[in-house]
DNA sequence: ACTTGACTTGGAGTTTACTCTAAGGTGTAT
DNA sequence: ATACACCTTAGAGTAAACTCCAAGTCAAGT
């Protein structure tokens, strides 16, 4: 697969994909004989867990760090899993301020329609 | 209240609040005599509301809006209420992928507790 | 009045995460 | 073999959101 094709199915730009690889958020990608990135399915795999932590906020740094731990083969599970439960309970604590943010959201929102209606906002 | 303690109060440094209130994310702060920032409890709701958006990822421009909207007066009900339904749609999105990111690790730290009893590392 | 510490402004600097540019190499279709 | 699109690298540039700095002002205590 293509940096083209991996970028259309992740919704990113080559560019993005290609400092996840410099930087180690992603292993070294599979090459040709030319030196042209062709991504195979594991190369694919490490891709879609970058994407996805990413999306949930989860530092740069820290997706290195799991990539380096993972190179350094079998003794770093623990260390892993450490890792991964740190990003899990960031994400989490993340969260629920995203569910405070909404019910506030909510309420405005809720104000405001009864606004449009009366043509006078009040709060509580 | 000074600058310090609504700081304090929410975990910001001061040049944060007055970056916030430079930009437009907040209204200008009620000032004593000598120019120096009082806050009032209607400030304090506005730093409030900047805290818990931002929180939640709305961006800063996003607020500059509201705010800017919320001086027009009463005409912008309905422009401010649509501001905070596109904001909630965005954090309803977020949501749903750190939602997403969260199985995904909930599975693999299952994994790694597996690996760190087998000593082996299995997927799927 | 004077020290001390917190406050003020305008503007420059930092961090994170990309994103772009320039100069050149690859590979496939005519 | 010659376009042509797409790929490569190193390194510079950008956007968002702070964060710091310098030079000066304000206010509480002695």
């Amino acid at each position: 697969m293509t940096i083209k094709e991996v970028c259309e199915k992740y919704n990113l730009k080559p560019d993005t994909l290609r400092y996840y690889e410099r930087v180690g958020v992603i292993p070294e990608v599979t090459r040709t004989g030319g030196g042209i990135r062709d991504y195979q399915e594991e190369d694919i795999k490490w891709v879609e867990i970058a994407v996805c932590m990413r999306d949930a906020g989860v530092p740069i740094e820290m997706l290195i760090e799991y990539v380096k731990l993972f190179k350094q083969g079998d003794e770093t599970f623990e260390a892993r899993a450490n890792l991964l439960k740190e990003a899990r309970a960031r994400i989490v604590e993340a969260r629920k301020k995203y569910d405070t943010a909404l019910e506030r959201l909510d309420y405005k929102i809720s104000r405001y329609e009864l606004a449009m209606k009366t043509g006078v906002l009040t709060w509580e």
